[in-house]
DNA sequence: CTGTTAGCGCCTTCAG
DNA sequence: CTGAAGGCGCTAACAG
């Protein structure tokens, strides 16, 4: 109906008051008595004015009540994705309820800075695929929280990813087992590999790098056997990558006595791919996840694994951004589900 | 570490130039040369200036690259349910590769009057749960395209709702059969309930009330029977409303020969509650959902029901609204998929 | 091809 | 409580 735009100036002509007065009226109730403001308030009302502009709001203020929330991937895998998209749910009520908007941008993008003007803060959730990202985020001025990796100087949200696999690994592994894993992202390629002598990636901070850690001092404590070719690499857990993973490690003419996978995704798969082919778990084969995805209490048998809680992670880290720079990482704590393969 | 922000004014002193050929330099190339062009924008990049604030291009170009994807309910929710993320994914796709930005709305929100000013569009992915938010949508100046229901003036992505119903019911139902409904929102209420004689909602143009017309149309067709004390109301396809009507439909003292479910989350919940009450699908009861999730397809038996493609909906709503003013409403194909469950 | 100018719509002093 | 004024940082005309 209304096709004009209205702004703020036409508004304070049009009641006879000044402009600071209706500015005032929309932002600062302290500024004028509480009747008058109601009187503007509801003149607005009537003449189709909603408040001021929020694009010159964005400008004037310097801030916008935009949240970027930076996933590791494409958009599209990364909704799709049960870990993820509970992440997201965490981060959206927390920032719902603080009046803040979500901006779901892609790790994959090729750039942060055409946003980084208008949004208040970025949310990042993994490290991004685009390694430029990161350095894009260190450069330009607006808070960042980071989940599951870390930037330097950064807070971030995590947990202890070298103990959980360790804890777990360590209840799954018996004296001299052979071991393999299911890895995530560990090197850098586009498809499901072995690792060999490939350079690992970003060896520090990925918690991919992390969980291997753990696994591995598990392995020595048990003395247990792996080889680096052993190890797979997925460039992630979604897709056929578990899969063909899942098929290189059983179709092995020693198939390791345990197999950990660093997700319930891929373990899922793996206990699917095993069963199907008439395999004993745990009797002959024990498995072990990471996540705690309800979709892994459902699974027959149940699957063992380490529950984390990703709703509170994105509630933490969004809650992080809002305190703005008396934030501080935070370690959330983890829980290992004892289930029925291992 | 560059922790002062260069205007386009600074960097156009510094470099001894009008402020205008910077501008130009960054976003009309044909403006000037493209020696001076390139000379212009290396020594940019090394006083580290990343180009003009975008907080300023978005209030004077009039706007943002920014798409809304207003969602049915809270985000939370939407991002875990198979069918909008698979939407969501199709949405994105199209907008990355155009180069805009994907702010997710909740439609549990106020008001979308925060985000309109800025804002290039609105895709909005069901009726928003706060009706408010409809009439807002039209108030307001910026593009909007709707999808699974319509609003006034706006183009609309859609797929024959009555039509995709009443040919998946009329391949259920046989002569004289005793029919049941698992619907989604019908009536006005946060709970699983029959309707009875409760007030229909929206009856024109919710899908629910669509598929409705469609069962109703078969069921006369091939003589069964069904009364209102029949037809269930589901506020949403998730959690436990599913279960509590399939417990409740299938305890019926006279339990109904076909239970027609309005998706298939809802049915995949009957499913495995009929098997587990010991009834034989289809022997004793035929089901047939809606929506064609990859889920349904796993099933033992097999779901028979109703194909659509979500991704290609989202990515038709991006286009229709990036096409601007000569966009026209779509109606997208469905295809029976005849299961095992009928 | 380059420089100048007038806003985009608002918020915030500051003096009244 | 009001009115005027100076930008926030940029772009699109229009001159040159």
């Amino acid at each position: 109906m209304k096709k004009v735009k209205l702004t703020l100036k036409d508004v304070a002509e049009k009641l006879g008051v000044s402009t600071a007065t209706i500015s005032n009226a929309f932002n600062r109730p302290d500024q004028l008595s509480a009747a008058r403001r109601d009187a503007i308030l509801t003149a607005c009302k009537e003449i189709g004015y909603s408040g001021p502009n929020k694009a010159a709001q964005i400008l004037r203020k310097g801030h916008s009540n935009i949240v970027a929330v930076v996933l590791a991937d494409n958009i599209g895998y990364m909704v799709s994705d049960p870990v993820a998209s509970t992440f997201i749910r965490g981060v959206s009520s927390v920032l719902q309820e603080a009046g803040k908007h979500l901006l779901l941008y892609a790790g994959n993008a090729t750039t942060i800075l055409d946003v980084a003007d208008f949004v208040d803060g970025f949310i990042c959730y993994g490290a991004p695929q685009n390694t430029k990202l990161g350095d894009e985020l260190k450069q330009q001025s607006k808070p960042v929280v980071t989940v599951d990796f870390n930037l330097e100087g950064c807070p971030s949200v995590n947990i202890d990813n070298e103990e959980a696999a360790y804890q777990m690994a360590l209840s799954a592994i018996e004296e001299g087992d052979s071991v393999a894993i299911l890895g995530l992202k560990l090197i850098d390629s586009p498809s499901t590999c072995r690792i060999y002598d490939s350079p690992l990636l970003d060896a520090e901070t990925a918690i991919s790098h992390r969980r291997l850690d753990g696994y591995m001092r598990a392995i020595q404590d048990r003395h247990a056997t792996i080889s680096n070719d052993w190890i797979w690499h997925l460039p992630e857990s979604g897709g056929n990558f578990a899969r063909q993973a899942a098929k290189e490690a059983l179709s092995t003419t020693d198939r390791p006595r345990t197999i950990l996978c660093m997700s319930d995704i891929i373990a899922i798969e793996l206990l699917q791919c095993a069963l199907g082919m008439g395999i004993d778990v745990p009797g002959e084969l024990k498995i072990t996840g990471f996540d705690g995805i309800d979709e892994a209490a459902r699974t027959r048998p149940q699957l063992s694994t380490v529950c984390q809680s990703s709703i509170e992670k994105g509630q933490v880290a969004a809650r992080l951004l809002l305190a703005g720079d008396d934030a501080k990482s935070e370690v959330l704590s983890f829980e290992l589900l004892s289930g029925e393969t291992i």
